[in-house]
DNA sequence: CCAATAAGTGTTTTT
DNA sequence: CACTTATTGG
């Protein structure tokens, strides 16, 4: 196929050079909407075209499958086919180079793969044999621990040596960690690359076999990238230097999962002759919000530094708003959503709002379904970390993978069958005894026989589903799964309506994976969703397909871009997080990802805040976060809530301390006093204030505040009523 | 020894 | 609020 890209048309110089350029290892520096993609994209699409580099020998990383697919689709648009490129994710690279070469890394290839919250459950079980009380040590710091030392290649013993923690405890939490992941075939996150990179350091035949592999290897997001994974690029890349890395060390927002800024700082003395090409022209956001911008990372220290500019105009100014609540807030948003799609045509999908916490979405999930404003969540609990779906994936990974323990425990009370803690710790030391499979141990071992009928029954139909692994689709061994464990019956009793809905959802996405893979065997299924944590269908509402406002953290955003930006919770304590007060670096880090947050905007930001925010069951009043005396005043309008009665207290919030709230229900209340609106009539809107209407015509309002601000609303859906000052 | 219920508690970000 | 542990009744 012949090339007919217009490199030189769709490329400002800067990344036309990036594009070209391949005689040593390339780090491109690329600010915030500097077409950092393009140039991925561009770059493997020359690199086939006109330097006749084999696609499937070109590898890509990527950090979020989200990111991996959208650049395979816009490779596969340039090339104008399917690529065989390797596009992926560190982790599902690192996974794929295991199934495959599992033997040249001395590994059962049939490994299961485990996330945060089964690591959470194995460290607890191992706190609970070393009898440590589970609050003084928290499962969760151990888990942390460990993965940052498997992201620094250190393993239990190694960490010992290297005083890796303070707590004498930790390294034998960590060893009997390793030991039982290890009994059970089972590999964590940090593992996947772990065991790469000890593999191709130990094995010359592995690392010269992957280098014969792999040609040339680009990095997308490389701030991000811990110490594992810049030594498995180091490793295939060296000393040969086929590589071309792209990263903004302000936007490294991932130092609590072991990133190092310093890989992009150092990238020029690890790697000789290294070229630095830097892309400054941000093609994405308007003056004002460049600038304010960059006026909040210039307060970090230390950065490589680079000058973005604009050819846009100045746009609008920014906007903050303090509401009196966490249910005010997300009025406010919903309010001026609403208000700019009928002033200004926007659709939904222009719209994103970011939080800092994914416990803050609810409040906006409410209040959107109320306001009939279809949102998608981006994160949080995702589909396929539902209990319900989780617990059946579980009976599916306990029969492709006999000795994973924390399957195990995981189905074999759900439904609740007669077998309890105690005799599963029996099963499952009988099992380490004989380092057999819990049901062939059955069969040496009669401690299952001793409890009875219960395990016996339980391991027979395991060991039925077992036979129906091999024959029939995915989706049929799905069905029997629902029906020999009686879950979905056992969902219905309870009345658990959402959940069956979700395994109706599971089964579905079942059935299309096996239509788009017919000969792939479920196995291959689970390892999708292992990685694959965001994807399937996320909590959803309203309708049309697409044209949803995005819900997402700040985390999650990065990489994406919108023309509406809403920040929310700009609250010291929530934004920064509280947590990340302790250090200077911490504080560095939150500020970067107010930074990544802005300039994911195009054409308005906007910031808001709670005076009163509800969370984790409590009500707390907190400040307005310091990023905010950070953005320019002369670039900011700020705003208070109004109340409809004080300027101060809204109405919502009477209630704090947990007596009975307002009405939970804002629409119907509010929608009474103003059907004989008309022009000219004075208002007050519960959110903005006094004003005076222009014009009304079907059901929409067009409102002037006395502030100046003329805002358009739906009169269905919005806090208005008469001002009656006068009468009174 | 199991399973349902009551009480108590900690509060981030993700592959 | 959501999730873990302690308790009690079977």
């Amino acid at each position: 196929m012949k090339s007919d890209i217009a490199y030189e048309n769709d490329l400002n110089p800067s990344q036309l050079e990036a594009v070209q350029y391949y005689d040593s290892p390339l780090l491109v520096l690329a600010g915030a909407g500097s077409g950092k993609t393009r140039v991925i994209t561009y770059k493997i699409a020359y690199l086939i075209n006109e330097c006749g580099f084999d696609p499937g020998s070109i590898l890509a990383v990527t950090f979020t499958n989200k990111a991996s697919n959208e650049m395979r689709q816009r490779v596969n648009d340039l090339l104008g086919a399917d690529t065989d490129v390797w596009i992926r994710t560190f982790h599902s690279t690192a996974a794929k180079l295991l199934r495959v070469y599992g033997r040249m890394f001395g590994v059962d290839a049939g490994f299961s793969i485990i996330d945060g919250r089964d690591q959470v459950s194995v460290v607890r079980q191992i706190l609970k044999k070393l009898k440590q009380d589970t609050e003084s040590h928290k499962p969760e710091k151990y888990v942390a621990l460990i993965s940052r030392a498997k992201d620094s290649l250190l393993d239990a013993q190694q960490a010992g040596e290297s005083e890796f923690s303070t707590d004498p405890l930790f390294y034998d939490i960590y060893r009997r960690y390793e030991d039982m992941l290890k009994r059970e075939n089972l590999f964590d996150f940090g593992d996947l690359l772990f065991v790469v990179v000890r593999g191709l350091k130990r094995s010359p035949e592995a690392l010269s076999a992957l280098k014969r592999r792999f040609s040339y290897i680009l990095v997308d997001e490389f701030q991000d990238t811990n110490h594992s994974q810049y030594t498995l690029v180091k490793l295939l890349a060296q000393p040969e230097g086929n590589v071309c890395v792209v990263g903004d060390d302000d936007q490294s927002i991932y130092g609590f999962r072991g990133a190092r800024v310093e890989n992009v700082l150092n990238f020029r003395k690890d790697y000789k002759g290294a070229k630095i090409i830097k892309l400054e022209e941000n093609y994405r956001s308007c003056q004002n919000i460049l600038t304010a911008s960059s006026s909040v990372i210039n307060r970090n220290p230390g950065r490589l530094g680079k000058t973005l500019y604009t050819k846009k105009g100045r746009g609008e100014k920014l906007s903050f708003y303090r509401a009196s609540s966490d249910r005010n807030e997300a009025l406010y948003i919903a309010y001026e959503i609403q208000s700019l799609i009928l002033g200004e045509g926007y659709r939904f999908s222009d719209f994103a709002v970011f939080y800092r916490m994914n416990a803050q979405s609810r409040v906006f999930e409410s209040t959107f379904t109320q306001a009939k404003i279809p949102y998608t969540i981006v994160g949080g609990l995702r589909f396929y970390e539902r209990e319900e779906v989780k617990d059946i994936l579980s009976y599916i990974r306990l029969l492709l993978n006999p000795m994973d323990e924390v399957s195990l425990r995981r189905v074999i009370a759900k439904p609740p069958r007669g077998i309890g803690q105690r005799t599963v710790d029996r099963m499952v030391d009988s099992t380490i005894a004989l380092g057999l499979p819990f049901y062939r141990a059955a069969e040496e071992d009669d401690i299952f026989a001793s409890r009875g009928r219960k395990v016996k029954e339980f391991i027979a139909f395991m060991k039925d589903l077992e036979g129906q692994l091999d024959t029939g689709t995915s989706s049929d061994l799905l069905t029997k799964i629902y029906e020999e464990t009686g879950y979905p019956e056992w969902l219905e009793e309870q009345r658990k309506e959402d959940k069956l809905h979700n395994l109706d959802e599971l089964y579905n996405a079942v059935e299309e994976f096996s239509r788009r893979n017919p000969s792939s065997p479920i196995s291959e299924f689970i390892e999708e969703v292992s990685l694959n944590q965001g994807s399937g269908e996320e909590g959803t509402a309203g309708n049309g397909a697409n044209n949803r406002v995005f819900l997402i953290t700040l985390h999650n955003a990065k990489g994406l871009e919108f023309p509406v930006v809403f920040i929310a919770g700009m609250e010291e304590g929530v934004f920064p997080h509280f947590l990340s007060g302790e250090r200077p670096e911490d504080l560095q880090e939150e500020r970067r990802l107010c930074y990544v947050g802005m300039t994911r905007a195009m054409e308005r930001l906007y910031f808001t805040a709670a005076r009163i925010r509800r969370l984790y069951g409590r009500s707390i009043e907190r400040g307005v976060s310091n990023f905010m005396t950070e953005v320019p005043g002369e670039l900011l309008v700020c705003r208070e809530e109004k109340g409809f009665d004080s300027p101060k207290v809204s109405y919502y919030d009477r209630g704090i301390e947990k007596k009975r709230t307002a009405p939970k229900s804002a629409v119907p209340r509010t929608r009474v006093p103003v059907d004989d609106l008309e022009e000219n009539t004075r208002i007050v809107h519960e959110h903005f204030g006094k004003g005076r209407v222009l014009e009304v015509s079907k059901g929409i309002a067009v409102i002037r505040f006395d502030d100046g601000q003329v805002m358009k609303f739906m009169l269905q859906y919005t806090p208005i009523r008469k001002d009656n000052d006068d009468g009174d």
